[in-house]
DNA sequence: GAAAAATAGCTGCCGAGGCAGTAATATCTG
DNA sequence: CAGATATTACTGCCTCGGCAGCTATTTTTC
């Protein structure tokens, strides 16, 4: 009684639907690709304790990159909220300190401790890895072509998408 | 830690000896080309009542790429529960009908209502500009090596990143 | 110098996605 | 056929990012 008009619908696994046009499927592809780069240096980094966007802020502080929440906010286009609650966890682990700065009391410095500094470069080496494996079998020209890529369609948002927001043209 | 690493990361063609200042910036320019891209298309959109994902939904459905929520989250790599409450908000809003499948019925159908396939030229013409708009200057080549670089990249993640998914190969 | 605007950091709230667990149904296995 | 397994859809729960609002402080403007 197991009809199978059903399931060989629904099992089909090819939908060849794509002729007209691709819609959106460089958004959907970018979106795969982050996606997976994303979950994959999040598990090579859980055993160390912390996530990727953790991680990121520990790399830019321990490069001298940014100085205070709002720098890395800045540079990450990131939300000034969030980062404040990334702050707290990496402090909460000793990772870096909250150092308030005497000529502007408005500011915070955060400070990599030693701690955090000392895994630095474990994490760093994870990261690189994530990376590699997603890149592997590109050539340097094709990253750099990928790059350049990503970075026109950023500055093709920022000119004509309605996104009009004062953070001043292209930074990377 | 240099020798096993070293050897470890021989296996496959290595380039990321890059400058500190580099980093994850490819993921890190899929983030924003993508958040922009996103940012956009949910800008364009919002008159109309829907957002991009919303619209992506609606615009598998009328094209006939996908005819049940579990099609629609294999194909687009999203998760079930949200998929469940997407389409309830198109339901709500008139433009889908749910209809159980007699021959399976665990199925549920989804249907693109009248009011739904009348109102998808106008959010496809919406989505192909904003997309334009994301990639102009770029020539159809420009857009076809934009597109593999990514598959490579998600083929690549799949194959190596302990992300080991039941998720069979590269679908696009 | 005082009011106004800007900046830094923080908090609460909200929406959305990922995950685990559930019920109903279907399929596979012995 | 009976039990194990799988699949579909759905539901809470959790986390996280974006947003609005707030305080404290600094800078600008008049």
């Amino acid at each position: 009684m197991s009809r199978r008009a059903a399931t060989a619908i629904a099992t089909e696994p090819r939908l060849v639907a794509q002729p007209p046009q691709e819609g959106l499927s460089v958004g959907h592809l970018m979106g795969r690709a982050r996606a997976s780069l994303l979950a994959s240096l999040d598990a090579q980094l859980e055993p160390f304790g912390l996530n990727g966007m953790q991680f990121a802020v520990l790399k830019h502080l321990g490069e001298g990159a940014a100085r205070t929440a709002a720098d890395l906010c800045r540079f990450m286009h990131y939300d000034t909220g969030a980062m404040t609650r990334i702050v707290d966890r990496l402090e909460q682990k000793g990772l870096l300190r909250r150092e308030r700065c005497r000529d502007d009391r408005r500011v915070v410095f955060l400070r990599i401790a030693p701690n955090g500094r000392a895994q630095l470069p474990r994490l760093l080496a994870v990261a690189a890895r994530v990376l590699g494996a997603h890149l592997a079998g590109f050539s340097h020209a094709e990253v750099d072509a990928l790059k350049r890529y990503l970075g026109r369609m950023i500055d093709n948002g920022n000119a004509k998408g309605e996104n009009q927001q004062p953070t001043s043209g292209s930074r990377l």
